[in-house]
DNA sequence: TCCAAAAGTTGAACGTGTTCAAAAGTCGTG
DNA sequence: CACGACTTTTGAACACGTTCAACTTTTGGA
């Protein structure tokens, strides 16, 4: 009777798996929402839920690609009216992991399902790419703002990136409460980059940065 | 009749089911190899099997930590008569990779039963502290016969190892025949490794990494 | 309208890691 | 030997992720 709605009735069933997928996780952890549980609490069989995601790790995806967009989008709002490598660059990172936070208490199974090479989560690989570049993009975003070498200036992006991802791991594993650790450890570490990027200009330090950057590449493939 | 062993019989079941674990590891790689099949294998029950290790985890605890003894002598071994912090680094750093060879085939399925912080194979936590030392020691072995700066002398090995972990991480991924990428990677940043460490000392870059321990120490805890 | 092909749905079944209560063996002591 | 406390062994049972053949519904063209 009423207009149709542009979302066929697949389209709304697979939104409502993943829908109620990603809350569990957020509410029980990713170990403790079986797909049955999904399944059942979302009004559907089990194999309709395996019709639409062909795994757990396949719903992982999606949180992960769903917690890039919402890293990127805060990172873009709070790098307004920041200036200063230093700055951006801490503004960005406290914006990443304060978008991960809500995954902490499963961060070991976040993990364990993401890095293996084979995973469909895995931020190397390529099921994950758009995500990837999503998230080096927001690195992009914070040297568009700031002053840098000009022969650094295209391979900061995945520089910082790779620096994030190291941010992430001891996030992963930083038990102290509220992850003060990885608090400080972006604190002190923004400007000490912004320091090292500076310094990459300099006649001693420059060989080596681009003695660095030439591995960089040649390791590549 | 015969002198009786040293070895319980228990002591000796347990290394049985141990000893088919591993083999059947590397045979057949960590995730086709079942538990079942393990202890079918050695002749005891599936019971049994978990009456001794109390998760598949740890028996690949045990293969991680055989895999670090190795590393360590085939380092130390590998070590002498090599000198200049560069070849030391490099000598090093390509004794490890060397020894984990054998399992880059299910480096996924390690990977991720090793990363995941509550995973008793997790390289940064309590299980493996012993194995963590050891593997510590590796690069307390390689400064010891190379000229560093005093005033980085203590933290070096840690920094090493970390940096170890990274090479083992790209290690993981790299797809390239007979991880050649990892290698080309070792040759190049150990004489970069090397070299920062000899530029440390200088005016410029020696705040700099003051500032880098000082946030070490800060964010430990 | 009708029908065949496609899309979606179902739950039983498989193989897995892990648990556990019960049975069997071992050992020291009277 | 006898007995009790222990260590060790066993395999059935559980919950899980995943697969699949059968079934039902939707779709689009004649």
């Amino acid at each position: 009777m009423a207009g149709q709605q542009l979302d066929s009735k697949s389209e709304q069933t697979k939104a409502l798996v993943l829908e109620t997928a990603l809350r569990m996780f957020r509410s029980k952890g990713f170990a403790k929402t079986t797909m049955r549980a999904i399944a059942t609490e979302a009004g559907v069989s089990l194999g309709s839920a395996y019709y639409y995601f062909a795994s757990k790790d396949e719903l992982v995806l999606e949180l992960y690609r769903e917690s890039v967009a919402e890293q990127r989008a805060a990172a873009s709002k709070a790098l307004d009216g920041v200036s200063g490598l230093s700055d951006r660059l801490k503004v960005a990172l406290r914006a990443g992991v304060d978008a991960l936070t809500p995954y902490h208490g499963f961060g070991g199974t976040f993990i364990s399902s993401a890095l293996p090479p084979q995973s469909a989560t895995n931020p190397f690989g390529e099921a994950s790419s758009q995500a990837r570049e999503d998230a080096v993009g927001i690195f992009s975003e914070v040297i568009d703002g700031a002053k840098v070498p000009q022969f650094l200036r295209a391979e900061l992006p995945e520089l910082l990136w790779l620096a994030y991802m190291g941010v992430v791991l001891f996030w992963v594993y930083d038990r102290s409460e509220n992850q003060r650790r990885t608090r400080t450890l972006i604190d002190g570490a923004a400007p000490l980059i912004a320091k090292l990027i500076a310094f990459s200009r300099l006649p001693v330090v420059k060989p080596l940065v681009e003695e660095a950057l030439a591995l960089k590449a040649k390791v590549r493939s």
